[in-house]
DNA sequence: ATGAAAGCGCTAACAA
DNA sequence: TTGTTAGCGCTTTCAT
């Protein structure tokens, strides 16, 4: 027998509160009221199909009686499945150390619901790189989760590869760049940007700038699609960097139109928030929408259709990017192989551009 | 086994790589390379004070080099402490089950902020509460989480009740109800309807409505404190239930004011995200603000100085409240008791209101 | 259908 | 300073 009765009194002293009433704390407690093993204990919480359907019932009133809960750490220690999903938010080249960004909570509103209804847990973290792959070995290689989802890869795309290369049940949000070993699912960024500024330029546009901090792969690749698509049409286009914290925005933002007052009048805005700023500076400095400028969002985020004027945008689909990175991470937890999803984004015309 | 050859040809590498090495997955397996025992391995990393410099720095270095990191599982066991702390949103009376609120996706992000930084792990649990107290008890009972953190009571308050008087480590964001159980972090939301109701009184506003579903204890408390108000005002003020999800909320609305057109000249909407929507909708049928319709939110997201006209609104201390609620939570965990905090709302001033 | 027994990988009390 | 040892509370063969 393992318990030693004056080691378990010591051991007890401690938890003196606890043990001063009726004690159902293990399996073990509930296995002697019940009068049988804890084995049998185990399966019948569990739901296991070898058990009488009588001592089960009775097992489960009993549990349920004394308010009892299997220790999940050690039941996941013991059956090497956590039931937890990590999911990282590297805030890498991010000015503020904040998780504010909307799209990333969207985004992760969706996940908790996805998972939730795969019967996961959640464990946020967020994450400040710090030059090594740190941030991310803490989760994958911890035992405290079953699989990993990275939103945004930040400027982390090389420590991502590393970690992917060892690491299978891991799904990034972002950027697809051809050849690579991680998973991803996203939008086809260049594809977007592309088409914004080729839509800004359809409805009249002849000076577009591009407003956005380029530092994240995703939103440089937009501004190159952006780019790619003014060329084309031998159109110009500047590139402003406008940070990505709401609060200093407004002030960045009318900088940048101030210096450049040279007859802007298509904006291509990096995210649904910057254009929405720029919404705002251009209405302050009494330049109207879409007549004088013409502005074009990307995201689609609820709050796109509230604005004044109604955000003409680039519509990333947010619910079911979150629906394809769990499937695609339950396959891979699963041990089968999944492959990234670039999703096409989609022109959203409202009454921010007269397109 | 998992891998089939032709499925992933990706996929092989690396697995063979993992496998192929020593496998260095537990304690023993460092300690054996070491040339020491396990507890002393168990010491070294966890940067114990008892350990040679020289065997612990040889420790770490082999430890590093093949990427080894203990199984945080078993040592949670072990220690009895998880370094997690769960966060669950009950989605009591909400329609849609989904976690999209930003208020409450903000104060997450806040909560996660100041977890990390005192060196907790943030669980989430998006919790749809049945009739029983299993959503939360699930959490609490389960030895997965140290303590746990609630948004909002939702209808769920009786609950919160319960539980909280056998389990501490218990803080919730917030209604306070005098002489209630549970630990609560939150607005004084009577004083912040009263405010958001006088306010518009003062700025001339002669007929009120207010908009906003009452069946969350929370709001029902904002509309009571602008009853009040205007009711001491002697100004009619009556209640248009408007529902939570923003798409539907636009028509919802705009039936609302149909309805009841007869001169309303001030809105109190119960959140700053109704108070958006007022705001189109009302920008729609041609009507103005702050002219012919002034209108007040409550919350003061980033988003509400944003908005056109920006929003005059009721602010909430988000950033503290969420550090008000982890000291709290620490507090608790420690086995020492926190009071609960009412904060004073506050009036923001801008320009959907001619106050 | 149930019990007995052997750990999951780690920590910590005790001994040396 | 280090090794030894006994579990943390559960799941899971292997017997019966």
């Amino acid at each position: 027998m393992a318990g030693h009765n004056d080691r378990d009194r010591r051991s007890d002293a401690p938890r003196a509160e606890t043990g001063a009433r009726g004690e159902v704390r293990t399996l073990a407690d509930i296995a002697r009221l019940a009068g049988v093993s804890a084995g049998t204990v185990s399966r019948a919480l569990a739901g296991k199909s070898l058990v009488n359907v009588e001592t089960r019932e009775r097992i489960r009133a009993l549990a349920r009686q004394h308010g009892f809960r299997p220790n999940q750490m050690a039941s996941k220690l013991r059956s090497r499945r956590t039931g937890v999903i990590g999911v990282v938010i590297p805030l890498g080249h991010e000015k503020r150390q904040h998780i504010s960004d909307p799209f990333f909570l969207t985004l992760l509103g969706h996940l908790a619901d996805e998972l939730t209804e795969s019967g996961y847990d959640l464990m946020l973290s967020r994450a400040i790189p710090d030059g090594t792959s740190d941030w991310l070995e803490r989760m994958t290689g911890s035992g405290m989760v079953d699989g990993v989802i990275i939103i945004g890869q930040s400027n982390q795309f090389d420590v991502i590869e590393l970690v992917a290369a060892t690491y299978r049940p891991l799904v990034v949000w972002g950027h697809c760049r051809k050849g690579q070993t991680h998973c991803v699912v996203g939008t086809d960024n260049e594809a977007g940007g592309r088409l914004a500024a080729r839509h800004l330029i359809e409805a009249g546009a002849r000076r577009l700038i591009f407003l956005g901090d380029t530092s994240g792969i995703e939103i440089a690749t937009r501004f190159r699609g952006a780019a790619a698509a003014a060329q084309q049409a031998g159109v110009p286009l500047s590139h402003v960097s406008a940070g990505l914290a709401g609060e200093e925005m407004g002030p960045q933002i009318r900088a940048a139109l101030a210096e450049m007052d040279l007859g802007i009048d298509g904006i291509v805005a990096a995210t649904d928030l910057i254009a929405m700023s720029a919404l705002r500076t251009l209405h302050e400095t009494g330049r109207s929408v879409p007549d004088d400028v013409q502005i074009i969002g990307f995201d689609d985020l609820p709050l796109a259709a509230q604005t004044m004027p109604p955000l003409t945008t680039i519509r990333q689909e947010i619910a079911l990017g979150a629906r394809r990175m769990v499937e695609r991470l339950k396959a891979r937890i699963e041990g089968e192989g999944a492959h990234s999803l670039v999703m096409e984004p989609r022109l959203v015309r409202r009454a921010s551009t007269r397109g």
